[in-house]
DNA sequence: GTAGTAACTGACCGCAAGTCATTTAATCAA
DNA sequence: TTGATTAAATGACTTGCGGTCAGTTACTAC
């Protein structure tokens, strides 16, 4: 009984093929600006047949973050299988936040929204589910890896783990949001390269974290 | 020739009294909700009207915004207007930002939307300015009570204020906006208390920033 | 009283999200 | 092979909202 199961893989494939179309016109346009009816001309469907594989534009939109997830997920993963030192390790995990920023900008845009508390409203109880799953597994590495350095004796063992990975997302995060949307406004301005102000930010906070100065 | 005059404050009244009721619409409903007929009828006037007095449904927006950054600017400059040494008026601002966050939480998440690069796009050009301004003026009180507290001596002479104001904001309100929209979530899953995560560091920033560790 | 002007109105337009009756395609039973 | 059954896809349609503008009302000046 080969038929469902076929069935059942191109189903799957045309999700996938919905969300390329959809990423493809998000990036281009944002939420707001984006319509169904581009995403469906760019998946070379009609706009009902949308609504039959997911619940509403803002459903889809969270598809396509999703991956945005696990792109960052995978770059964390590589950023922490080196031989070298925890300490050294967390250090790249900042400067891999950077990169993702610079190199998926548009999937780091996406985070914004479900940042929205109004947002949240729109959305199905299943995608919101799988959010949630996929930000956790993120935490869950960078908290582990905190962890770890208090372990072996490198970060203060008073330092709690969660809330030190919060703490350095957090600063990393909002600089990055200001980059994003303000770098030029700040350097003529007020003369702040914000780059630097990340790098020194973080330093600061490293500082205050570890055991020696080092 | 008291008549023009009248007229002009007449229509300054009429531009307030539309202010007045888009915030309590904002408020209530948030931007995308909101409609443009509703808060027609919560001014008791028709739509076009509305349009007589401001642009766009996102330029009225920005028009309750600056309304909130006034309030943030005054509560910034009672601040500081104590007896106190410079050095703890820093710490107060900080107090009082998060002050702002609690009791003003409506004019807290309008600067999200502010962020937004694609929110940009929909405003105009005079609305823009106006906003600039506005959060001009606060960053220009922060960064020069930083400077102030360098030429005294709290301050570790190598700190650029304006950097470090920067990273100050940035922080806390990374912290705040998690606050916001997810307290519970991380309280429940991560096991962490946003609230001693905004103190904690705030004091690891100052630690860094100050001469002396006190 | 009347001409002229400024303020205001609400019916209307265009566009986009989401729906659903209908059509098309695939599978199966006889 | 073919007719019945089910699943997948369609696009015209409904609804709702931002924004417009021709027409109305209210006020001022002469």
């Amino acid at each position: 009984m080969g038929i469902p199961e076929r069935k059942e893989r191109e189903k799957e494939h045309r999700r996938e093929e919905i969300l390329n179309a959809a990423q493809r016109v998000f990036f281009e346009k944002g939420l707001q600006t984006a319509t169904m009816d581009e995403i469906a001309e760019a998946a070379e469907l009609s706009k009902g047949t949308l609504y039959l594989y997911y619940k509403s534009k803002e459903d889809l939109y969270l598809g396509v973050m999703i991956r945005g997830m696990d792109i960052l997920y995978n770059m964390f993963t590589e950023a922490t299988s080196t031989n070298e030192p925890t300490i050294v390790k967390i250090k790249n995990l900042g400067d891999m936040y950077y990169r993702y920023f610079k190199e998926h900008r548009s999937f780091f845009r996406m985070f914004y929204f479900f940042q929205n508390p109004l947002f949240h409203t729109q959305v199905s109880q299943e995608m919101m589910g799988l959010c949630q799953a996929g930000n956790q597994k993120v935490w869950k590495l960078v908290i582990d890896l905190i962890q770890r350095g208090i372990d072996e004796g490198d970060i203060r063992p008073e330092v709690d783990p969660a809330e030190c990975a919060v703490i350095l997302w957090s600063n990393s995060n909002g600089i990055m949001m200001r980059m994003d949307t303000q770098e030029e406004y700040f350097k003529n301005v007020l003369g702040v390269d914000l780059e630097r102000v990340l790098q020194k930010s973080m330093a600061m906070l490293f500082q205050s974290m570890l055991r020696d100065p080092a």
